[in-house]
DNA sequence: CGACTTTACGGGTCGCGTAAGTATA
DNA sequence: TATACTTACGCGACCCGTAAAGTCG
């Protein structure tokens, strides 16, 4: 499983459409459908149900959106700390934090 | 980002020592340590200081590295509701759920 | 000089894009 | 027959492992 899956899946779940997934993620429709698949196999259980409509999910669908958003917002706010750590640490070297004059 | 950066940064943190850490991944040290680098470019700051005895965190690998212990259980979480939900669904298909008589 | 990290280099694998195929209403 | 997902195929990029180099007490 890797990142890329996740956000794929995600997108493809809030579009309900391989297409338009692909428009938003700004490649090409096939690699979406096959990490789509990707995952599936490696989950072990489809998430959607292909209709000739588009994608939609099922409950194992719903179950692991949910999740899935959570892990990138982690994954966001994991970079985001440590960056603003990062920062803070690099101001407090040069000592221009306490006083915050810098 | 990809998640196997991620699990190297956590090994890292954890071993104190690439060397450690690659035994543990089970690959060797190069990679390891390149893909911490590559970490730290993305993230934009240093996540550990380097001594001939190993790597010791700074203060934004210690923020990073909360995090990136909840991204890996979040993932871990996310296949397993996933895959409990998609069986449950087979055996609903099935009638093999309300009696349970399998 | 000993332990550890980093750089160099070659090979195999993975993922994307284009093009063609399949299926349903 | 229009729309959407999937398979086929070729190419570039990425990652790993081995080997060599660099660094600090």
């Amino acid at each position: 499983m890797s990142l890329a899956q996740i956000r794929y899946f995600v997108a493809v779940a809030e579009e309900g459409n391989v297409g338009r997934a692909a428009d938003r993620l700004h490649i090409a429709q096939p690699p979406v459908s096959r990490q789509i698949q990707a995952l599936e196999a490696e989950i072990g259980t489809p998430l959607f149900v292909r209709t000739p409509r588009g994608m939609r999910l099922l409950p194992s669908g719903e179950a692991f959106l949910h999740r899935a958003r959570r892990i990138l917002n982690a994954l966001e706010e994991a970079t985001a700390a440590a960056r603003a750590a990062g920062l803070t640490s690099a101001e407090v070297e040069r000592g221009t934090v306490a006083s915050r004059r810098g």
